[in-house]
DNA sequence: AAACACAGTTGCATTTCACAACCATAACAG
DNA sequence: CTGTTATGGTTGTGAAATGCAACTGTGTTT
């Protein structure tokens, strides 16, 4: 049994043995998913994606996984192709070309037809969705300032390159 | 075949550069998304479901986010509240009570009335949900096994740490 | 006794997502 | 150059997650 009755509950911040507790989330121990690294990193994400659809709201892009990442691709590689797209989102086509026809309708995109294949789109970002994209970079940079800043410098580089390899790790055993 | 015509695409598990480069995906670089945190853990979330979701597909608390914590909740703290429950998943009460709905039906969960308050619910594991919940620890353990060993041991704590620690303050921003 | 707070349920309404089937174009085989 | 196969994208459909508002019943407070 821990302390869980004592008043003063000390800010997890300056408990230098904070690690080695079992964790207790509302009062709860969570078990095996304790130690889980998938655990955390489904819980993460729901935060995450909370708050940035809070910050997006009211921005054309808000709620789902794919369409900020696609946006910032048509903005940075012009003439990009929708099945491009889908397989760096890892969606299928049906999910992705929805995707494009939102940002089409809404003015961020427009679709052409590919030079070389006439099968094929060739998306171009429009003046409005460009705008769009510089103000999602903007608020991501937010996001990450408010959230991570906390980690020391060094953990950083350590946090981002540890996250980098497994998802590589990931992609590569999906696909 | 590692002999890439490429001039600076080798194995990324053997250049100790690669972390410094910009990260490609499918061939495209993604943007101010590199460098974010929140990407990451978005997308790692996507890979890390559909492989637990691959894995469980067979079993009763496949798919979505709340099943497998709730299960173990309940295993771990008979006569649990839904209501508990649903601060520890950060879910509303009906989207947490229409996941206890499912494990009632499926026989895993038995609902009684609460000792001490006639409006809230004791909930207990049945036999069947007890195996269950093993079966999910084991399933846990080896998507951990399988994704995560590769991970050094030493960073292996360190990235726990961190993501323990973001977990906590992130939640403790939203509540 | 009335007002308020809390636990859980029900009824929507929204959004996401994947699979299958389909059309058009391209690439390839004979 | 013709038939077959592969590729890019769309449409149809259904399953599932989730959240908000409103409701019932019970406890708590004034």
């Amino acid at each position: 049994m821990t302390t869980d009755a004592s008043p003063h509950s000390p800010p997890p911040d300056t408990d230098p043995d904070a690690d080695l507790r079992p964790l207790e989330i509302a009062g709860h121990r969570i078990d095996i998913l304790d130690g889980a690294f998938s655990w955390f990193i489904r819980s993460l994400d729901s935060v995450v994606s909370r708050d940035l659809d809070a910050r997006m709201g009211h921005l054309e892009v808000a709620k789902g996984k794919g369409k900020i990442t696609a946006l910032l691709l048509i903005d940075d590689y012009p003439g990009i192709r929708p099945s491009e797209i889908a397989e760096v989102l890892m969606r299928d086509r049906p999910t992705t070309g929805r995707i494009i026809d939102r940002m089409v309708q809404a003015g961020l995109v427009s679709r052409g037809v590919s030079a070389h294949d006439q099968r094929a789109q060739s998306l171009t970002i429009t003046p409005a969705g460009h705008d769009l994209a510089e103000k999602v970079r903007e608020i991501i940079r937010q996001q990450e300032a408010e959230f991570f800043d906390f980690i020391a410098p060094e953990d950083r580089a350590q946090f981002m390159r540890i996250l980098r390899r497994t998802y590589m790790r990931m992609r590569s055993k999906w696909t």
